[in-house]
DNA sequence: AAGTGCTTCAACCGCCTGCGC
DNA sequence: GGCGCAGGCGGTTGAAGCACT
């Protein structure tokens, strides 16, 4: 049985608040504080409910809030929360001084929320969404295929990351367009400049999803630091645990061979849960001067690398971005 | 000018959690 | 441990304003 609501009494005023009302719990607060909630209408003089006097409080009376319209940085901070905290707009609204929970959600569902949509990002999951992009968007902006792309490798390697800095100043500066012209690439770092060298194929939307990164262990040195913390807060960050280690010594037809073995055999291997999304995804080593590598099993994300240098150097590359900047998120687990 | 549909956001609702008894 | 209360949270609603025809 639901416990009757608090304001569940006759007499009780509901609606939008009055300026007199307004003006009542101001004073009232100013001089004594706000106390007891269930116990402050009355002492104020208002024919209010205890709920309706915190909320009017909290998010439009309180002295502290911060009014208009949110700034870049706001949005670049409330959309990589997001993709750390989901729907926790309390959590979000305290690194966000001035704003309120309620403020944060409308702002999310009525403007960051739709344009993210616009630009083929899911926003519950913060991944890309071929499904859901809006073709006019795409070709009024071919940079978003990339940023499609870019935000999928963080998907592909196996980790719900936060986006990382670039891609979230590329897609505030894509929502401060407000859908006008597309984005003047002058104005904004380019995060993918670093792959338009290698050729990476789309893999069609499916209906289960994971992923996974494969390839040789000492790739991992360059952000080990960075990948412990992660691991000492609790992030998932499964890649490692299922890494397969394919040294240079290992033969193509070998590694091709290998990497469903491997899926088959690892009853732990990672499931996100990203819908209709890619599928497994590995990056595999080629011995110097064998062929390109085209090494993947079904449904994968093919790269190709000519030489084991241009490969090594995509993939640190890849670990570059596995690893995001780095958020304090400790205080939110 | 009137009608209609869309967007925004303040406010409400119901559920959950923590705490005291 | 069970109960009731208060506060807090996230989802949802609906009135007001705006844009378009």
């Amino acid at each position: 049985m639901g416990r009757t609501p608090c304001c569940d009494k006759n007499g009780l005023k509901k609606g939008p608040w009055t300026p007199e009302e307004d003006q009542k719990l101001i004073n009232y607060i100013q001089k004594h504080g706000h106390g007891s909630w269930r116990t402050l209408p009355k002492n104020a003089g208002l024919a209010r409910c205890g709920k309706s006097c915190r909320l009017r409080w909290t998010n439009y009376l309180r002295p502290d809030i911060k009014r208009g319209r949110f700034s870049f940085e706001e949005e670049e901070t409330i959309i990589q929360l997001h993709s750390i905290l989901g729907n926790k707009w309390s959590a979000i609204a305290a690194r966000l001084p001035g704003r309120t929970d309620n403020e944060i959600k409308n702002y999310w569902n009525t403007h960051i929320r739709k344009r993210l949509l616009r630009m083929g990002i899911d926003p519950v999951t913060h991944s890309p969404r071929l499904d859901l992009l809006d073709l006019s968007t795409l070709l009024s902006n071919p940079n978003l295929f990339n940023a499609s792309q870019f935000i999928d490798i963080s998907r592909l390697l196996g980790v719900e990351t936060p986006m990382n800095s670039d891609l979230l100043r590329f897609a505030t500066n894509s929502l401060s367009s407000q859908g006008e012209d597309a984005i003047n690439s002058s104005q904004i770092q380019d995060p993918f400049q670093s792959f338009q060298t290698h050729q990476i194929q789309e893999v069609p939307p499916c209906t289960t999803s994971s992923a996974h990164f494969f390839s040789d262990s000492n790739l991992m040195q360059p952000n080990e630091q960075a990948y412990n913390l992660w691991q000492a807060n609790g992030m998932p960050c499964n890649f490692s645990e299922n890494l397969v280690h394919a040294t240079s010594g290992v033969g193509y037809d070998n590694l091709e061979q290998s990497v469903p073995q491997f899926l088959s055999d690892n009853s732990n291997f990672h499931l996100s849960s990203n819908q209709n999304y890619t599928t497994v995804t590995s990056v595999l080593s080629t011995p110097a001067g064998s062929s390109p590598t085209t090494q993947l099993n079904s449904s994968s994300t093919y790269i190709n690398s000519s030489t084991e240098d241009e490969r090594d150097s995509y993939c640190s590359e890849l670990f570059k971005f596995q690893i995001p900047d780095l958020l304090d998120v400790s205080e939110f687990m």
